[in-house]
RNA sequence: GCGGUCGUAGCUCAAUUGGUUAGAGCGCCGGUUUGUGGUACCGGAGGUUGCGGGUUCAAUCCCCGUCGAUCGCCCCA
């Protein structure tokens, strides 16, 4: 006979989540979507996994999302797919796909699970889960401002605001991009000596990356390194000056990042990153910006757009845990004839929005035991005694009192104990 | 993909310079007589020391590999 010979074990970079965990990661994804709703964000659901061309185009051939990172592969019917490993990229398949240009501007929003093929650490994972939000089709720099401020808010309600600083930069418009990226190409290119190893490879891949290098020997160079804003056009100039703007209007706080680069190669203007200090490397909370050419380079119409992502897990680290989910009442059966009246108040309580949960294992004793350990604030109690005076018992376990209460009254007793914190009896 | 650290019960950790039945707390299960939880007392289950090799009379401890976690690089949320 033989057997498994050893259990399975989950994925590198994959998580199993119970308990306070799995609290804190719905606690994140319910606030987004309290939040996503309060400034008329619509849920988009996009798949999971799309045509591996539409990530190795939108993204850029060069990025390391692209070239080595994929979970790509072959379907049966031989077609090459991906799973998802970011999300602009597939919302903006379907936008173009689905004639969504009859609906612009549109606010999107979504959260699910991301494919990325790394080396697994804290906050970040193989398996990840993202909070998105778009704006499609807005190409005001009041579109920006509007969906920073999303973000912002989602912080202050996680109650994270005070460890988390926004960073903002632009890239300018597709001219000053080019115009400066030649200039530090030529910049660093003299002096490929002192340059580190990592920024040699970064000069070909993507240049404006060298601008953050932690490298000690990048240092000098980074320091006097050509600044965009001597390339930037007056329009692109104009744009960022009323995103600023915008933002101080809105009260969102905001420390200008000249290095801050956003990986992609689809990211123009407004690139932002909200960056805490507490998890160590992997310190962006959220990151996005604004990507006008990425729908007409997927052979849909000129479609400006901004948007971000934030990492549902690194928020969770960093959120505190939400007030305490309770049950509010148990129903236990003192003995066999109790059970058929538990059932009917159970059932009875729960039509009336009152959390409850019945005690079935062990002898009353033990349910106790359990309805204690469970924390609820109420137990009604249904034995023999009580039916044959057509009632049940309530008690209070915070205070340990206990009254009888008619059966037909049972519920509404227990909504008036739970709401009032009136007297006892 | 690169470098460092770590891996003992469900969880947090112990175990003298390698030495014989690998311990504790918490948690879990049961009990302290009859229909009542939280505190207390008693008892119990649970480990092939991540896995696989090697050195040794003897390995949780030393060596190699592997898997995983973790810190940094890279990248990014």
């Amino acid at each position: 006979m033989s057997s498994i010979q050893k259990p399975p074990q989950r994925p590198r970079g994959t998580q199993d989540m119970i308990g306070e965990a799995a609290e804190r990661f719905d606690h994140v994804v319910r606030t987004f979507d309290r939040v996503r709703r309060l400034h008329g964000y619509a849920r988009v659901e996009v798949p999971v996994f799309e045509s591996t061309a539409v990530f190795a185009r939108g993204l850029g051939e060069t990025t390391d999302v692209v070239s080595k990172e994929m979970y790509s592969f072959e379907d049966r019917g031989g077609d090459s797919l991906t799973l998802r490993p970011e999300f602009t990229a597939g919302i903006c398949r379907a936008f173009v796909e689905n004639g969504w240009q009859q609906l612009a501007p549109m606010k999107l929003a979504t959260w699910g699970p991301l494919f990325r093929y790394e080396r697994p650490q804290k906050g970040r994972f193989r398996q990840f889960h993202q909070l998105d939000a778009e704006v499609i089709g807005a190409g005001e720099p009041a579109a920006d401002v509007e969906v920073i401020a999303l973000g912002a808010q989602l912080l202050a309600e996680l109650g994270v605001a005070d460890r988390v600083v926004l960073q903002l930069n632009t890239l300018g418009d597709a001219e000053t991009r080019g115009r400066w990226r030649d200039a530090l190409v030529a910049h660093f290119s003299g002096h490929l000596d002192v340059l580190s190893p990592e920024s040699r490879e970064r000069l070909a891949k993507n240049p404006l990356r060298i601008l953050d290098s932690k490298a000690e020997s990048d240092r000098a160079l980074v320091a006097d390194a050509p600044r965009i804003d001597a390339y930037m056009t007056a329009e692109a100039g104009a744009f960022f000056e009323r995103v600023m703007r915008g933002l101080e209007a809105s009260g969102v706080a905001f420390e200008r990042a000249p290095a801050l680069v956003r990986g992609f190669d689809y990211y123009r203007h407004t690139a932002f990153e909200f960056v805490t200090q507490a998890l160590g490397a992997q310190g962006t909370v959220i990151g996005g910006g604004r990507y006008d050419g990425l729908i007409g380079m997927m052979g849909g119409p000129e479609t400006p757009a901004v948007g971000w992502a934030g990492g549902i897990e690194r928020l969770a680290l960093l959120a505190g845990l939400p007030a305490e989910v309770r049950m509010q009442v148990a129903v236990v059966a003192a003995d066999a004839q109790g059970e058929e009246a538990a059932l009917r108040l159970l059932a009875g309580l729960r039509s009336a929005g009152v959390s409850a949960e019945q005690g079935w294992k062990g002898n009353l004793k033990k349910k106790m035991e359990r309805a204690g350990k469970a924390g609820v604030r109420l137990v009604l109690l249904v034995g023999s005694d009580e039916l044959a005076a057509g009632e049940a018992t309530l008690k209070d376990m915070g205070s340990g009192e206990q009254r009888r209460v008619a059966l037909g009254e049972a519920v509404t007793a227990v909504r008036a104990r739970l709401a009032g914190g009136g007297l006892w009896g």
